[in-house]
DNA sequence: GCAATAGTGTCTTTAAGACATTATGGG
DNA sequence: CCCATAATGTCTTAAAGACACTATTGC
């Protein structure tokens, strides 16, 4: 908690924020496990303790960019799905001063993650690590609230769109993806009827190939038909439709 | 466009945005149709152009808290429903500089509407008005993409929270209820199915009281259960559940 | 063949969509 | 009584939940 609060303000005589940050909520499949990646602060406040990898905005970047390249820094991925979770502007939220920062959701496919996670927490290029969501560590700043927001909206956006087209490979086998889909919703779903949704639902197409685990019958594999997250076409059923009127839909 | 973008940065060297602004998005039926509440610009740029009523995020100010204040300004209505939509702080979004938005999604009861709408588009407190968001007029900066984002969210809650708590007067009628729905997702209902939905969505409950229609049978009043908006408790049936194994839910 | 796992089929239950019928007001 | 509108009931269709059965591997 080194250096007082700094105030600033533009040539408007506008009171200004004196930074705003960038903070990819990055998740991935560790083992199954739904994790999130962390890193360990190298600068004060809070040194050493465990927070988001995001860092602040530049001029002239735009902040999904900055939530790009911190990540990209970070675990060697690029161009993966990153959507704007939630801003968190709160004074006192920071004890340096009046920082915005923006919180995104980011997921990594298992198969982009060799090399850089091995294991529970297994360290990746700097200090990071990937830590289980139902037990993080202590978190600097408010990161637990953007952990949570991310989780929340990964869980509200999983049946409504393939949003888990960013957590499972190119390929994956209805199984895998039941697993990914009970690990996510904190849910268990009987596999006859979970295999009738997910194909019910338009997302995803066999691609002919199979896959034997240690022992059984191999298993089909499907891929995401659109391989950018999106919403889902999946028509909800939700409001009774009235006999068409007009031309409304 | 006067003025030449500007500068800023904290004491630490890091380069931050010279404002933050909280624009909300307020939205409200003015005789059934859905309205959004723009304001005349006062100062430049684009002086006399249509914008959201937000306004700078002053020193040890929440967000929040300025899109509450902004609000109340211009409707005098206070203490009403808020949401964070989204964050634009792409560089290039503001031609004073890098000054970063929060939107908010705010609704306002039919209610507390008497005296400051009078009408389509009929003037408010100050330069105010109600345009309807079919037909929005020329927009300054990105207020543009802020009002379909809070369309889209509207929408998309409808069904899944009692967000329409935000639009409909304490005590209502199916078919007022009806409308209100209609309007915002731009579909159809048979009656008597919405009727069992919104019930069956245990959002809402008979007051008692009765209202008549120009002619016909009068129709219930509901009122919804809990004022505040929030998530449904609606059991959506998307995924198959298991037979039940652990003590998950 | 047996264990283990994946895939297919189908029966039951329940919710959604359509629509007829009844109820309650004003002329 | 007739018109207009709201409320109720119910028939049909389709999706969700449960679960039996078949298929394909390794041992």
């Amino acid at each position: 908690m080194t250096g007082l609060p700094i105030r600033a303000h533009n040539t408007s005589g506008y009171e200004a924020p004196s930074g705003l940050t960038a903070e990819p909520v990055v998740f991935a499949l560790v083992h199954g496990e739904l994790t999130v990646l962390l890193v360990r602060r190298v600068h004060e406040p809070f040194r050493g303790m465990w927070g988001l990898p995001g860092g602040f905005v530049g001029y002239g970047e735009a902040p999904e960019e900055t939530a790009q390249r911190k990540l990209t820094e970070k675990t060697g991925v690029g161009q993966i799905y990153l959507e704007q979770l939630k801003t968190y502007a709160d004074p006192g939220r920071d004890p340096r001063g009046w920082i915005a920062a923006i919180a995104y959701l980011a997921l990594i496919p298992a198969h982009s993650l060799q090399g850089y996670a091995s294991g529970e927490g297994g360290p990746l290029s700097d200090a990071g690590a990937w830590w289980p969501v139902a037990s993080p560590p202590e978190l600097v700043f408010d990161h637990d609230a953007m952990i949570r927001d991310g989780v929340d909206r990964l869980r509200g956006k999983l049946w409504y769109s393939n949003i888990a087209v960013g957590l499972l490979p190119h390929e994956f086998t209805m199984p895998e993806a039941r697993h990914v889909y009970e690990e996510i919703s904190g849910m268990q779903y009987e596999p006859s009827n979970f295999r009738r949704e997910l194909i019910a639902s338009g997302l995803v197409q066999r691609t002919g190939g199979r896959v034997m685990g240690k022992s059984g019958r191999p298993a089909d594999c499907y891929a995401f038909i659109d391989s950018t997250p999106s919403w889902s076409e999946r028509r909800s059923r939700i409001p009774a439709r009235k006999t068409e009127k007009t031309g409304q839909q």
